[in-house]
RNA sequence: GCAUCGAUGGUCUAGAGGUAUGACGUUGGCCUUCCAAGCCGAUAGCCCGGGUUCGAAUCCCGGUCGAUGCACCA
């Protein structure tokens, strides 16, 4: 096979066969836009299905759901609006679009990236053009928002987003979600649903997509518990094929590491990123994807995002694209809380009460209420609320109360000495991020899984699917449609559908034809009903990838399958 | 968004200023006792809009989508 063609064969593939295809075809079709068709939305669901076992199950995040328009405010805050932007400007002679910073740091211009419009402008006006040369004169500096952007109600509208990210949803919960799990960390939440991205020019097709599919885990920690993760004796051992900072300076190959030792060396920050690297291998060989293309990329320095400290991304080897990102996990750190705290003005801090309380000395001011009172009427509880919070100190006090300066002598108030009760500690927590997108994770298995083979001299192409995974998890095909054989083939179709097993009944054309139609939609198993099945009550049971088949009673055939579908008995073991 | 190239049934493809070839697929029937067999029949197509022309799927212009390069991808 040309390994080049893989992304051709496997998008002809999912387009004829109900997987994805380009949205609104019959209106032209839309760059950055997909449909999932039956077998796609289908295979999806699992996906997203095998990534709620490990974080919702496992994990014991609970799952949320939140709009996919937010009001302005919550971009403000998260620094999209005004971070999530590129200046950018359009050649008045070839007409060509660039970014402003990268052109006018192209013709030399330093510092172009913190200029201020105008400057930039000006700057720009007397270097040439980056595509044609011609010097550039007046140019409009505009900013591209790469967030979708939408009135919320008539009238006046208020402006609205769709989200960028699913995890802005998390955070704006926080508070809500630290009451649902009474007041203690770590906890998290976790996410599954579409963000939106309008790219200026996407390519690529699945992999680069304005609407798209994530799965976020927003996990709070205590700053100071980063270093522990409760169970990370699960993932210790686990292997991870990293490639750190260092092997990128120094081009080396990824290199397998056990997560405590790759905490021990200082390759990865601290065990909770290590726990998520190693869960999130796990979820992606379950998933289909080959673990020889799977590697972890730690980002440069220069290529964080703005909240992140230590940030990875697990890529993919594509046959057409090279390494990809699926996933993207980083300690954002107390960014986005402390952001929401200052826009809301509400508070996103945790209260962790002491073991045992401890007692300290304090000296603090007491206004004498019966003298400020008559003396500032009105005024008097905001400036006694202001003299509480202050640094006890000797003599006059200096106070701004709405733009007015108010002198308050020593006798106002009354310095005390008193012991109070601390019972514990306000604290924001940090955020540990893994964020995943499902569609470069389908797309990833449908290239995995793809294979084509010569079987007698004809290509057989099948998807090599986990059981698990597959849209289609039986196919019941009678040998011959006549005889009875339909009849029974229908009953048994029947059977498998009560136990909720996704079956396709299917007498159509010669079973060989069969065989290969399901091989091709990655079905891995088929129940054949033939002339011995009447008489002795028995079945063949043929594996996709083996194209092996045994016989098998029909008396607890649900059950047999349903363990094989979820990979708990397999294939090889079974006898005729 | 710029430049170059491309777009013909579901898929692959031939051809071409007078509405189209073949194969595969799908489907109805016959046949067929386990891996795309055979026979007969059916099925559906020139990306969209405008122009030139008696007539455009074909030529021209614009758009959409796709490939490649540039740019973009916190």
């Amino acid at each position: 096979m040309q390994m080049g063609d893989v992304y051709e064969s496997v998008m002809e593939l999912a387009k004829r066969r109900g997987f994805i295809w380009p949205t609104a075809e019959c209106y032209g079709s839309v760059a950055g836009f997909i449909d999932y068709g039956p077998l796609g939305a289908m295979m999806k669901r699992r996906i997203e299905n095998i990534w709620r076992d490990f974080f919702v199950i496992q994990e014991g995040y609970y799952e949320i759901e939140s709009p996919v328009i937010g009001p302005e405010q919550v971009f403000i805050a998260s620094g999209h609006v005004k971070g999530f932007v590129d200046k950018m400007f359009q050649c008045p002679h070839c007409r060509e679009y660039f970014r402003a910073d990268h052109a006018a740091e192209g013709a030399g211009i330093k510092n172009a990236a913190h200029m201020e419009r105008s400057e930039l402008e000006g700057a720009l006006a007397r270097t040439p053009c980056p595509a044609c040369g011609t010097i550039l004169g007046e140019v409009g500096i505009f900013d591209f928002n790469l967030m979708f952007q939408t009135g919320i109600g008539p009238g006046i509208q208020r402006r609205g987003y769709l989200r960028p990210e699913t995890a802005q949803g998390m955070f704006t919960n926080f508070s809500r979600l630290l009451r649902f799990y009474r007041d203690r960390l770590p906890f998290g939440a976790v996410q599954i649903g579409k963000s939106f991205r309008n790219e200026i020019s996407p390519r690529q097709g699945v992999i680069r997509l304005r609407e798209f599919t994530q799965a976020e885990a927003e996990i709070f920690v205590h700053p100071a518990g980063k270093a522990r993760h409760p169970y990370f004796y699960r993932y210790a051992e686990y292997r991870v094929p990293l490639l750190t900072i260092e092997h990128q300076i120094e081009n080396m190959e990824p290199e397998a590491v056990a997560m405590d030792e790759a905490v021990k060396k200082g390759l990865v920050a601290h065990e909770y990123v290590a726990y998520y690297l190693a869960l999130t291998h796990e979820i992606l060989v379950r998933v289909g994807l080959s673990p020889e293309k799977i590697r972890f990329r730690q980002h440069m320095p220069d290529e964080r995002a703005h909240y992140a400290t230590d940030c990875w991304d697990v890529e993919f080897l594509s046959e057409r694209f090279g390494w990809v990102e699926v996933v993207g996990i980083a300690d954002r750190t107390d960014y986005d809380l402390k952001a929401h705290a200052s826009e809301s003005g509400t508070s996103f801090s945790v209260f962790l009460p002491l073991e045992n309380p401890i007692r300290v000395k304090r000296r603090c001011l007491v206004p004498r209420m019966k003298l400020l009172g008559p003396l500032f009427k009105g005024k008097a509880k905001e400036i006694a609320e202001k003299i509480e919070r202050m640094e006890p100190a000797e003599g006059e006090i200096t106070l701004e109360i709405a733009g007015e300066r108010i002198r308050i002598p020593p006798e106002l108030y009354e310095i005390r000495e008193e012991e109070v009760e601390v019972r514990g500690q306000e604290v924001i927590p940090h955020v540990v991020e893994p964020s995943y997108g499902i569609d470069r994770m389908l797309y990833a298995v449908l290239e995995h899984s793809y294979a084509e083979e010569v079987v007698e001299g004809e290509t057989r192409r099948v998807l090599r699917l986990p059981p698990w995974v597959s849209p289609v998890q039986v196919a019941v095909l009678p040998l011959m449609p006549r005889d009875g054989l339909d009849e029974i083939a229908r009953e048994i179709h029947g059977r498998l559908t009560l136990k909720k097993i996704v079956a396709e009944y299917d007498e159509n054309g010669a079973i060989g034809r069969r065989y290969r139609r399901q091989d091709e939609i990655g079905t891995p198993f088929a129940i054949t009903v033939d002339y011995e099945t009447k008489d002795t009550g028995t079945v063949t049971l043929r594996e996709r990838d083996s194209m092996k088949q045994v016989r098998i009673p029909l008396e607890g055939l649900e059950d047999l399958l349903d363990l094989l579908i979820k990979g708990e008995k397999m294939f090889s073991q079974l006898r005729s």
